[in-house]
DNA sequence: CATATATTTGCATATTTGCGCAAATATATG
DNA sequence: CATATATTTGCGCAAATATGCAAATATATG
């Protein structure tokens, strides 16, 4: 595992790693159909503005995919993506090594 | 999944979603016997106040456990608490939802 | 006891992060 | 075109975070 792996793999758990982004993350989960931003706004506490951020945060991982529909922006979960590399770092983590 | 669970989640990602705090998991991750502070400095940027600290945020997540021997720290990865937590989050992000 | 080694902690600092508010932008609709 | 709605962005701020250095602490060893 490269250092880039590594990093990359950071910058995931990173954006994964906050609550209102986890919420955000775990609602789509909830979903089968795309959401409109506005209507994620309710399960976090943060304003219009701050669930953008977010959302912008979470696109740029590659955890969720944006859809524009004239003024809205419908998100999805990028369901595979993401539990794959969480299996990735499981996996590894409870691999039993050789001895050296 | 209630908030506290979310948040639990979410302060274990955060943990992990670090360079220097992931390399060290990494690390841990490829050694089958605990390992000492010291020698876990080698495989991140910072000084051994910095490994220190790092290991007590992962320490204090559960993601490693502390074994005192003498005037040295004995690490090692709790593996099957992390993989299951990630395997967890993994589960419900890919399991598909019923229509509503 | 004196000294060396391993680790932690206090402190200062630089950077990042999350947030709300107001303004800007984009687009729909009357 | 005027207005309403959805979203993004600029700005400032407070809190959190990561880091190094030096000092403190703990413990081994001569």
């Amino acid at each position: 595992m490269t250092n880039a792996d590594v990093q990359e793999l950071a910058d995931l758990l990173k954006a994964l790693g906050e609550m209102n982004r986890l919420s955000l993350v775990c609602r789509l989960c909830d979903c089968n159909t795309p959401q409109k931003a506005m209507c994620l706004c309710e399960c976090c506490n943060v304003d219009a503005s701050g669930v953008s951020r977010h959302l912008k945060v979470l696109s740029q991982e590659g955890i969720v995919s944006v859809e524009k529909d004239g003024r809205e922006r419908n998100y999805s979960l990028n369901r595979s993506f993401v539990a794959s590399r969480l299996r990735f770092l499981a996996d590894k983590i409870d691999s039993q090594q050789e001895q050296p």
